[in-house]
DNA sequence: CCTGCAAATGAAATTAATTTTCAATAAGTG
DNA sequence: CACTTATTGAAAATTAATTTCATTTGCAGG
């Protein structure tokens, strides 16, 4: 199920990506580490057995693999510089457009169910949650058009 | 249903919270915005109408209303500094420690019918979605008894 | 095996967001 | 009114991420 190392690389030159010693090594401390890291993480583990790679480059590779979807990246909450909305109301999900960041708030929450499921299944106790709903909205569909 | 100015300045005065000319001025322009604003967005409006309020008292502001559950925070993609998760797979959600950022993948998604219903309501095409569980695993609750 | 070119790299500079520090100020209690 | 303590804000510090640009290099084509 997963993708493998090999995998990966062929699926890169297919896209006309090179593959560079230095992908290579963030390949595969990446195939070899368990997890989930930030890009300064995943730079000091790659630089432990490879030398000279730069941090610009893990950032560069991490987007890459990204946008081809081989890799995920997770909002860890933290300090994520994040879009305050106002309006409190109650529990709710957002829906944000890509083109113009408008945000939607979606009423209603039907989750209670499946974190109750999840936390039987994983041994969480699960606090809270978030859902995100990313698309274009009509505005934006209309002025790719022209 | 949302809540107005003048609870959430007894709620704050419940919580032991001052209430300051620049709280009241940020709470107002709160309560008269649309939408959702960055920080510094914020900053701005509220420095067309008030004067000398600091960026720092907006940050900070924000962050006291955040946690009391007031206004509510957004992911709203961009450069938010997320973490890396290995494994690609298909399609899948998280679930987030929020002692030890322990991330575990959560296998399937019946969120098809769901983009459905909101695509037709809003207008919206629905690109994708992010669902994020936060919890505490079992090796943090331990952790907490002692 | 060469050659040439576009893609990739990395050091350094830059941009940007957020947090910390700390002295001065002011809210609210009694 | 006075006192205590939270709050404020300017500036510095921290941190993350991106841009720039000269140099290097993968690899396609000969
Ligand atoms: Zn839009
Ligand atoms: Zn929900
Ligand atoms: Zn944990
Ligand atoms: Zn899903």
């Amino acid at each position: 199920m997963e993708v493998n190392e090999k995998q990966i690389v062929s699926l890169l030159r297919q896209q006309g990506h090179k593959i560079t010693p230095q992908r290579r090594a963030i390949l595969d401390v990446i195939a070899r580490s368990d997890g989930h890291l930030t890009p300064a993480a995943l730079y000091q583990r790659v630089n432990r057995q490879y030398t000279g790679i730069g941090l610009v480059t893990v950032y560069r590779t991490l987007g890459l693999l990204a946008g081809l979807g081989l890799i995920c990246r997770v909002h860890t909450g933290g300090s994520c510089h994040n879009y305050l909305l106002r309006r409190p109301e109650e529990h709710h999900h957002h829906l944000i457009c890509s083109g113009c960041t408008k945000v939607v708030d979606l009423a209603g929450c039907n989750l209670a169910a499946e974190a109750a499921r999840i936390s039987d299944k994983t041994g969480f106790e699960i606090e809270s949650h978030l859902v995100e709903f990313t698309g274009r909205c009509g505005d934006c569909r209309q002025l790719a058009l022209t």
